[in-house]
DNA sequence: TGTACATCAGTGAACGCGCGTTCACTGATGTAC
DNA sequence: TGTACATCAGTGAACGCGCGTTCACTGATGTAC
């Protein structure tokens, strides 16, 4: 067996990484099959070594967010899911909704960058994308602060109203970024992008 | 002066609807010259007589939404910017946080359908991408119920604090639908829908 | 009113380029002996 | 330990198709006389 067993799987990885820079960037139909084995070293005909087609490295791209640049995103603002609560909800907000986010075309959450992108994709491509949101709304959910179960409302109910208030939330963190990255004006941009953040603090608020 | 001056006119109008239909159904980069001008009733050709190429006829196409579909809309949801209010308001969320507004792929909103087709478009799409957000915050902001209001703040900050729900609730609107329009789970997508739909009444309301 | 003319909207064939994909090959690497 | 071998990751030329754009033309229409 030429080249060890981990060799392969860490050239694919590259290419994952390589292509998920690239397809935030420039969006996934600006973005060649050149482009993106030429920025992980390698050239154009190795590429099916590693994938059956185009279409199935948008999916890795996508879910290979939450294991990589999201895990550093998260250590980064001190987001530990067996420990919600919600100061970590306020940081998460902050730095989701931060005005370095809004600049960093490269690293940004998949979510803002490729919106319309996986609106039409494949079923696999929006499975990663649902799962980028359920991760989402999990984190948002633990660290709700909740005023209306000390008047002890039903827990049942409680849950539900927590669950519908991260969805919210998550909505309107994407769409504040969403909106901002589309506006010509960047003064308008970061006037939606505070918004966007102050109501969010709020809501997280109770 | 052969051919009316209104003909001219009135094909090119044709194109430009066509071409946003068809632009809110696959996305600037699926939809052909071809698919454009067959569906306007012409022929590939005839298209430089009227745009000076694909991407000039990308801002008519977003910036006819507000002139076109979205008059229509606006009508049935009896929206008039004259008087704005707050039933009004509720009315527009409603309508616009709409099951069927969801599942309207040629007649949506075309901040939700084309979001990263315009955050990499060109000054003049996301111009008129700006107008069309200007628009419905100005509408959001004047339907706003203000509590604070009536407890004497001064009429400035309590401005500001309706603008800033306004643009919250653009995002919330806009982003609900983004993300509904991504999931490959209908029963998630609707309940995005929802929870953005129920807080953006609660916003609305103060 | 009728006819010749000039204009230019619309036609459709052709061009040329870019990109996803294929394929015959090469050469680096681990294994067998 | 050293050497021949088999494997398969990676190479780069070539293919083929699609689409934006161009261009020489045609023919419908309004105007001049």
């Amino acid at each position: 067996m030429p080249y060890s067993a981990k060799h392969k799987e860490s050239t694919r990885a590259r290419i994952v990484e390589a292509a998920r820079v690239l397809f935030n960037r420039h969006g996934f139909q600006d973005v060649t099959i050149d482009m993106v084995m030429a920025s992980a070293g390698l050239t154009r005909g190795g590429f099916y070594n590693h994938f059956k087609s185009k279409e199935a490295l948008h999916g890795a791209a996508v879910s290979s967010f939450l294991m990589g640049r999201g895990a550093d995103w998260r250590a980064e603002f001190d987001v530990d899911p067996a420990n919600p609560g919600p100061e970590m909800t306020q940081r998460m907000i902050r730095g989701y909704l931060s005005a370095e986010h809004l600049g960093d075309l490269e690293g940004q959450c998949p979510m803002i960058a490729l919106p319309s992108d996986i609106a039409r994709a494949n079923p696999e491509v929006k499975a990663s994308y649902q799962q980028l949101l359920q991760a989402m709304v999990g984190l948002f959910e633990g660290g709700i602060e909740e005023p209306a179960l000390a008047d002890g409302m039903a827990d049942g109910m409680a849950d539900g109203a927590a669950r519908e208030t991260a969805l919210a939330m998550a909505a309107l963190c994407i769409g504040g970024m969403v909106i901002a990255r589309s506006l010509p004006d960047s003064e308008l941009a970061q006037e939606v992008r505070l918004a966007a953040l102050v109501v969010a603090q709020k809501m997280a608020a109770g």
